[in-house]
DNA sequence: GTCATGGTTCGATCATGGGCGAAGCATGGG
DNA sequence: CCCATGCTTCGCCCATGATCGAACCATGAC
């Protein structure tokens, strides 16, 4: 008897179809809530969180808890060069699509919880980190005393923000662009004081956060993009 | 939902312990027959059976029937690539073992059924094939006017051969070198031929079959070796 | 022709595991 | 504090399929 590496262990994980389904969609790039698994393979929340946890233990993917959200992607490249081989064979050819757009307003600014996703959250993200304002300390985020000096030149009560216990700021996965953007507590004060300087307003019916052109102005100079191209316009100009 | 390709079904050919053990011997390159699988995933004929027939209506292996035997070998160079992206994520790396020889004096020359197989069934087989006595025809071999011409000086009746039914020359695959060699009636003929001129004896316990060094002189003579530098030899001497 | 051997088919048994509904936690919003 | 939401756990049902014994076919040896 021959004893390779357990070779039936993964392949029986991808072999149930609700599984490979679920394994095709996180192909696409983007991580996906339990709940997005769930429809993508058309099964029960329940029935999908069990498969997950296989997964999980089998090393195929990896979790990313988010509040009361559970994001979850692929565990490595590796795993992804595996599912292209299978795809491969097994006819078609893999289909490799990157993480799509659908909407173009909802791409670009849209409200995650309550604060501010898409390209804009992003940028908005990157230039406070880029600037200093945001440090990465471990698991989450810090506030740097320049930020704190930032943030309550822009608009923002300090003094409330620090009185409750959720995390103060929080990285945030992006849904569209798969890159991280500010959530937490400062994340929904930035969101509002946008909101208080009538930059931009939410659409009603939908998630989509619409700015107003002089918003978008004033929101590109306070929050300046972080491309190395941007940065030394920036420092030029 | 998305529809890919039916990645799942694949995986599951692949993810049961049984089917991965056959698989997985089959990754040493050598064909196996449905015995031999059986007993390399420890399992009963029927079993194997019914598992085997399963791979092979999943494109993972392919069959080929000999006599009584019926080999089995991987399908195609994607089967082992893909078996090699599961072996190298599944812990352990990829075995890759190549053909290994057991017995050097059962590699060298042995009976098969009744006819020469080992290195140098080979030889004889190679030899036959390149002075064109034999020549592939579809799924069989085709003795030419010349080759039996040659049969006839060897001392094989050729009359006699005729008579029965079963194939007269059959493609062989070696076990232990993994090549063709000749099988069927001729196949017999000429192993007992080479017995009738005492260059070669069986032993009596096992299938080895012991050339003596002059039979073996007159082997080499009688069949030359066909590798390109030797056949260049010959052409020069 | 008979016999032996390698494979296949059939029928029955039984365990693994996929599925969901209901209830239970945990987290965030107010 | 309570409520809503996202996920997990539990208990149960049920289908798929892995397994083997016995009988059956095919091939080769003699």
């Amino acid at each position: 008897m021959t004893e390779g590496p357990d070779i039936s262990r993964t392949a029986a994980l991808i072999g149930d179809p609700a599984r490979a389904g679920m394994l095709a969609a996180l192909m696409r790039g983007q991580a996906l809530t339990v709940s997005e698994l769930a429809a993508e393979a058309g099964i029960g929340l329940p029935t999908a969180s069990a498969h997950l946890a296989r997964l999980e233990g089998g090393g195929l993917i990896a979790p990313r808890r988010q509040g009361r959200h559970k994001y979850f992607e692929l565990a490595s490249d590796d795993v992804a060069a595996l599912l292209e081989a299978l795809m491969r064979f097994s006819g078609g050819a893999a289909p490799t699509r990157l993480p799509g757009p659908r909407d173009p307003a909802l791409r670009q600014a849209r409200v995650c919880y309550n604060h501010l996703a898409g390209e804009r959250g992003v940028q908005l993200y990157d230039s406070l980190v880029a600037r200093g304002f945001l440090q990465a300390a471990g698991e989450g985020l810090r506030l740097t005393e320049d930020g704190a000096g930032f943030i309550a030149g822009f608009g923002i009560d300090m003094a409330a923000l620090h009185a409750a216990r959720p995390p103060l700021c929080r990285e945030c996965l992006d849904w569209s662009a798969r890159r991280s953007h500010l959530g937490g507590r400062l994340g929904r004060a930035f969101l509002l004081a946008i909101e208080a300087k009538d930059w931009a307003r939410r659409s009603p019916g939908s998630r989509v956060i619409a700015f107003t052109p002089e918003g978008a102005r004033r929101f590109a100079l306070a929050f300046p993009a972080t491309r190395a191209d941007d940065l030394s316009r920036i420092a030029r100009g």
